[in-house]
RNA sequence: GCCGUUGUAGCUCAGUGGUAGAGCACUUCCUUGGUAAGGAAGAGGUCAAGAGUUCAAUUCUCUUCAACGGCUCCA
């Protein structure tokens, strides 16, 4: 007999080989249907594998990550032997399970493959799954693994093979399809009640963009067709609030062939978001010490020699124009510019931190597939600032930044954020990163020491630092699940010196500044992508385009309306008038559709008494108002920025 | 850049080897109303662009462009 420990602390005994499935059959027949696999000492195991010692057992069910996860393994495995019965002679690399769901890469000997296919390949899975084929785990030796692959032909499992040590190796077999893998598997194919693939892309091998293009399939799965359904409505509804649709809707912004790929234009709507964003930006900055400046949008080559941006960026800028044998690139950063603002005039100790702040505008060369609505663009603004600064002064001004993003976290209601500490990896000096092995290690203290005295939770993440220093980044995620890098606050110890920056210090001697790279907002293009799927496209009154509607029950109130207007319009307020001749109800619909956060109705009551009815926004009426009231309260609340 | 899919009215989408339709939106008229869709009429499309096959192409083929889903990349 072994003794089992159960996650209660229980401790129960069964006899040696026991496994997952009896224990949980042990306790109740209902737990035992919805087993899937089991954590056993602190290592995801098949239900049905067989427990030799005492251990710790956690059953684990589709509740559980873990359990999900070997769910969509498993039926990764299905839809290969799906694969394999429908294309003959398919070699297969890995098909791990994924955030949702799964995906199999595999080599289809040059065949393509269509929609259709993958509705036959479904079809199939859920045929086989229906047979209640067990996963059966089976542990071979390294030899007869290798045999049976070469037999097969199959020179992707062997590259796998190569790395594995004889004796650790095991294969699963379910139905008529023999792959080699870790594990777990769930017990049989028969849980898997619904299944959808979702789709076709090529993956190149081993991820490396050198090495051949395989077919990947993506697909998703769940233990009954409601939870399905459920997964489809879901991503409806994450369509709906797609900051691509939400930003045509609203007039935020569009997109012309004739202008180019990935550059915005952004239309009046969206334009009154940034000038939002900018006066948020300006005041904030400008109570941080910042000071404003204004650069071009392009330079001379050898600016980008100097920086040293060239020779590692240079892919991804513009290709150059070239005017009396000079080279112009337009900028697909603002540092060097300003770098040279710094350079332009003799600086003391005094002067600094030196706090250059713009809303820059960078041309980047993005590959045309890397596009993506506002998020991934040509053309950026960026909320950048540079900080000159003595190394005394660096963590003091680390800190003000770090503190600059928490202000505009609290501001726009962004909680689910991960500062990412990026660091340089030392195998690549020289060659993505600068030099400089001892002042990366230095730099990359002082900011790691910022972040753990000031208690902000950090993750650290070897080679994603910039090639002149570490930096933090910040990654967010909208309200769909999107997740990408916001902002990005960085650590220069490289271009001060490229630029012979000085200043004088307290010693009359000379000194070259860190540099502090920040942008916290980001670029308007990402924030505002962002902020649509945030907000669903409902800004919070101080942003949104129109703050205000004025809705007359007839045209006999479009005089008293338009006078409420000039109201509005004298205290900044955006608003204006529905006058078409429809009832109000038609107007209230149109509005709330266009998620308008207050509107006005106005009839003869509200003429007689000099008032407004008031409506919010998804709350419905909520009563009267003198105008002089509600032109005050909204001016409070968009002061407040809540 | 690579793999795959898609491209018909402002939007969402039907449809066909014989030069096109619906709903919503839009315009005009009627209606003048009290908190989420009043009625009628009208206008609107080189069917992404170019080439080929054909008596005839929006439809079939090819190329290009763009968008979408991935991969790779991301200062």
């Amino acid at each position: 007999m072994i003794k089992i420990t159960l996650p209660d602390g229980a401790v129960r005994e069964y006899p040696e080989g026991t496994n997952s499935m009896e224990i949980a059959k042990s306790i109740s027949e209902g737990l035992a249907r919805k087993v899937i696999a089991a954590n056993v000492n602190g290592e995801i195991w098949d239900a049905t594998r067989p427990i030799r010692n005492d251990a710790s057992v956690n059953l684990l069910t589709w509740n559980d990550a873990g359990g999900k996860s070997t769910f969509w393994h498993s039926t990764a495995h299905l839809m290969a032997e799906a694969v394999e019965s429908i294309f003959p002679g398919v070699k297969f690399w890995v098909g791990p399970a994924i955030e949702n769901g799964f995906y199999y890469d595999m080599d289809l000997g040059g065949r393509q493959i269509s929609e259709e296919d993958l509705r036959n390949l479904e079809a199939k899975m859920t045929e086989l799954a229906a047979r209640q084929n067990k996963y059966i785990r089976k542990e071979v030796p390294k030899a007869e693994a290798i045999h049976f692959f070469q037999e097969k032909g199959d020179e992707y499992k062997l590259d796998l093979l190569q790395n594995l040590k004889d004796g650790e190796i095991t294969f699963y077999t379910q139905g008529g399809f023999t792959d080699l893998c870790r594990g777990p598997h769930i017990p049989d194919t028969g849980i898997i009640k619904a299944l959808k693939l979702t789709n076709i892309a090529g993956a190149y091998w081993k991820g490396n963009e050198k090495n051949k293009q395989l077919t990947r399939i993506y697909g998703v799965s769940f233990p009954s067709k409601k939870e399905l359904d459920e997964y489809l409505l879901m991503l409806e509804e994450a369509k709906k609030r797609d900051h691509r649709k939400l930003g045509k809707e609203m007039g935020i912004y569009t997109m012309d062939d004739e202008v180019g790929q990935g550059l915005i234009l952004w239309m009046p709507n969206g334009t009154i978001i940034i000038e939002e964003l900018e006066k948020l930006a300006k005041e904030t900055e400008q109570a941080a010490g910042y000071q404003r400046v204004v650069t071009p949008h392009i330079a001379k080559e050898s600016l980008y020699l100097t920086s040293g941006h060239l020779p590692y960026y240079q892919e991804s800028m513009y290709p150059p124009m070239e005017l009396d044998g000079t080279k112009y690139y337009l900028k697909a950063m603002n540092c060097p510019h300003h770098h040279k603002i710094f350079a332009a005039e003799p600086r003391s100790y005094k002067d600094l931190p030196l706090r250059l702040a713009e809303y820059g505008t960078c041309y980047r060369f993005e590959q045309s597939g890397e596009l993506f609505g506002l998020m991934r663009v040509r053309c950026l603004h960026m909320n950048d600032a540079h900080i000159y600064c003595s190394k005394e002064d660096f963590a003091k001004e680390f800190r003000a930044v770090n503190e600059m993003y928490l202000k505009y976290f609290r501001i726009f209601g962004i909680d689910k954020y991960v500062m990412r500490l990026s660091l340089h990896d030392p195998s690549k000096l020289g060659v993505k990163y600068v030099n400089e092995p001892e002042l990366w290690l230095e730099t990359e203290a002082m900011v790691r020491k910022v972040l753990k005295d000031t208690n902000t939770p950090f993750v650290e993440v070897l080679d994603e630092a910039a090639f002149y220093g570490p930096k933090i980044d910040v990654q967010i995620w909208s309200a769909i699940g999107r997740e990408f890098t916001l902002a990005t606050n960085q650590v220069d110890f490289a271009q001060g010196r490229r630029f012979k920056l000085e200043f004088t210090n307290s010693e009359n001697g000379h000194d070259t500044p860190l540099i502090i790279h920040r942008a916290p907002l980001g670029t308007h293009e990402r924030f505002i992508g962002f902020l649509l799927e945030h907000y669903a496209g409902k800004f919070p009154l101080w942003l949104a385009p129109l703050q205000v509607k004025l809705l007359p029950i007839s045209d006999k109130y479009v005089g008293y309306a338009q006078s409420v207007l000039e109201s509005l319009k004298n205290a900044d307020i955006r608003a204006s008038i529905d006058d078409r001749s429809e009832k109000i109800g038609r107007k209230i619909r149109d509005t709330e559709l266009a998620r308008v956060p207050f509107m006005l109705i106005i009839g003869e009551k509200e003429m007689n008494d000099h008032q407004v009815s008031v409506r919010r926004q998804g709350k419905g009426d909520i009563g009267v108002q003198d105008v002089e009231t509600f032109v005050r309260d909204i001016k409070s609340e968009i002061k407040l920025r809540s």
